[in-house]
RNA sequence: GGGCCGUUAACUCAGAUGGUAGAGUAUCUGCCUUUUAAGCAGAGAGUCGCUGGUUCGAGUCCAGCACGGCCCA
């Protein structure tokens, strides 16, 4: 073990002092009545007199934030869920004996304190303490006052720290908790229920993408982290309910960057008797309600962006935007050996993929980033779909749109495939690809053909990314931001 | 996977050209009963990310590694 800091030797030993005095460190009958926000609301605004002659005992409880001692009296700054209130501790009041035990009291620790309310000099609301007690001693010292906690490894490794001084980071967690909370309602009020599938599944399935493998001990089997729901929440259409939704995590097993998390947040919904179409509209009227009801405006900034979310939100095909945002020619759009030359110039395929996977890949180096505003693109290939419905005139398509806005995709729905025979096809195509070396090719799944045999109503799905809708509406450019606590290799010390 | 940048006290940061580490905050001591970046006086606090190399001498130069950030794939 390494030596201990001077500052971490100095709190343990006044720790002792205390206890040694006769005072329990981390004791648990303090009965709280009020909040500081309660407090500081309520008197904020009234006068001088009115506070004089207001005799009510508050009793709160925080976090001392700061203080300011004289030798026989100390301002100090407590924090509570609900914000800061200012104390005002003298030692005429409290008395002599317990103004010294006080003394010993340190920013960072959890205080009681019960008084009256009281305005001073500067026209700050203060309790003047009649009592303070210690109710949870902190041995390690706050990050600096002026510039709080800057070092990102720090704010995400120690997140609580993170969200002690740094006010805003704790705000864009109540956001983002209100940003769900408002989907889970819009999504009610549209007659879905929420369900919760399996997070490790047999056979993962519902997206293009590595897995993380467990082993259950007692079954004796292989289990995979989910990387999606999909195939499940379409079981649940097939075993008759009609609009489903769940908001839970995906694992993918791939890089770590300011825009992928091992594990995510989706958002993932299913209507029988809908089409990919119905859902476009749909989705528009969820993005707006939310951004109504949290900024009162359907316009936003986004890292210096101007977006603007008033409806409707414009559509193009794949083929029309690698055009228009894209810079391709039409007659480049037909020819299949042009297009693979132009991937291959920008270096962004391997050779020997299908020319749906080209094309898609185009599109997400030359489009996606230029999608600023909020923007549908419809029409995308089979062979990046093998879960969708085709397209009725053109087989090698199918109904299927992706959202994006701010440049990256926010959104990804179809008409489902319920076509048993389509889909075992499709299943033993994506296992001719994995063969063939492709990590991310689905695997069959028996069952789920089984599923589709006995009938599924026509239907349409989709997925929401909740945490990039979240940096949407906090302007964070990095998933990390939105995470409470995104993951970093471990760190070599953690007792330091 | 590649490139660039960063890692110095608990926190935020300084440390040209190599000469044995510094500020503010925090902490400790003293004075101070309406302060709020309280004030005044004093003090303590660092294996300079890790390992090796060059050198009489390395926080500083070189190499490797670790962790993080940004950019690219």
């Amino acid at each position: 073990m390494s030596e201990e800091s001077q500052v971490l030797r100095q709190r343990r030993q006044k720790a002792n002092e205390l206890r040694q005095a006769g005072v329990e460190l981390y004791p648990n009958d303090f009965v709280v009545k009020d909040s500081l926000a309660d407090i500081r609301d309520r008197y904020q605004d009234k006068s001088d007199e009115t506070l004089a002659q207001e005799e009510r005992i508050f009793v709160c409880a925080g976090r001392i934030m700061s203080m300011r001692s004289f030798g026989r009296a100390t301002f100090m700054h407590i924090k509570d869920g609900s914000g800061q209130l200012q104390v005002y501790v003298k030692r005429d009041v409290v008395g002599k004996e317990d103004y010294n035990l006080f003394k010993k009291v340190d920013i960072g620790d959890f205080v009681g304190a019960k008084g009256t309310v009281f305005r001073t000099h500067t026209g700050e609301l203060t309790l003047l303490a009649q009592e303070v007690r210690i109710l949870s001693k902190s041995l390690r010292p706050l990050p600096e006052k002026w510039h709080g906690l800057r070092d990102v490894e720090i704010r995400y490794r120690q997140r609580y720290l993170d969200l002690m001084v740094n006010d805003s980071v704790r705000e864009v967690f109540v956001k983002r908790s209100k940003i769900i909370q408002k989907i889970q309602n819009f999504m009610r009020e549209h007659q879905f229920i929420e369900v919760e599938t399996p997070m490790m599944q047999p056979i993962p399935g519902g997206a293009a993408a590595r897995p993380f493998k467990t082993f259950h001990n007692t079954l004796g089997i292989d289990l995979y982290l989910r990387i999606a729901p999909e195939l499940y929440l379409k079981r649940l259409l097939v075993g008759g309910f009609e609009r489903v939704f769940e908001i839970n995590r995906n694992f993918r097993n791939e890089g770590i960057s300011f825009q992928h998390n091992p594990e995510f947040t989706m958002l993932e919904f299913y209507q029988a008797y809908a089409t990919y179409e119905d859902l476009i509209p749909f989705t528009e009227e969820m993005v707006c309600t939310i951004a109504r009801e949290l900024n009162d405006s359907l316009k936003l900034a986004y890292q210096g962006k101007d977006i603007d979310l008033s409806r409707p939100w414009p559509r193009y095909s794949l083929r029309e935007a690698l055009t228009i945002f894209g810079g391709l020619e039409f007659s480049e759009m037909e020819d299949e050996e042009k297009l693979r030359e132009r991937a291959k110039s920008l270096g962004i395929t391997e050779g020997g993929q299908e020319i749906g996977k080209v094309i898609t890949k185009l599109f997400d180096f030359l489009v996606e980033p230029k999608l600023e505003q909020p923007t549908f693109i419809t029409h995308y290939p089979l062979d990046v779909s093998p879960l969708s419905r085709r397209n009725q005139d053109d087989p090698s398509l199918v109904d299927r749109f992706e959202l994006f806005i701010a440049g990256y995709e926010i959104a990804n729905g179809f008409s489902e495939l319920n076509d048993p025979e389509d889909q075992k096809e499709r299943f033993l195509q994506q296992v001719e690809a994995r063969k063939a070396g492709d990590e991310e090719a689905h695997f069959m799944d028996e069952d789920y053909i089984r599923a589709l045999e006995y009938g599924m109503p026509p239907a349409a799905g989709e997925g929401v990314g909740i945490d990039r809708l979240v940096m949407l509406f906090t302007d964070l450019p990095s998933i990390r931001e939105v995470i409470l606590f995104p993951h970093l290799r471990p760190e070599s010390d953690p007792s330091r």
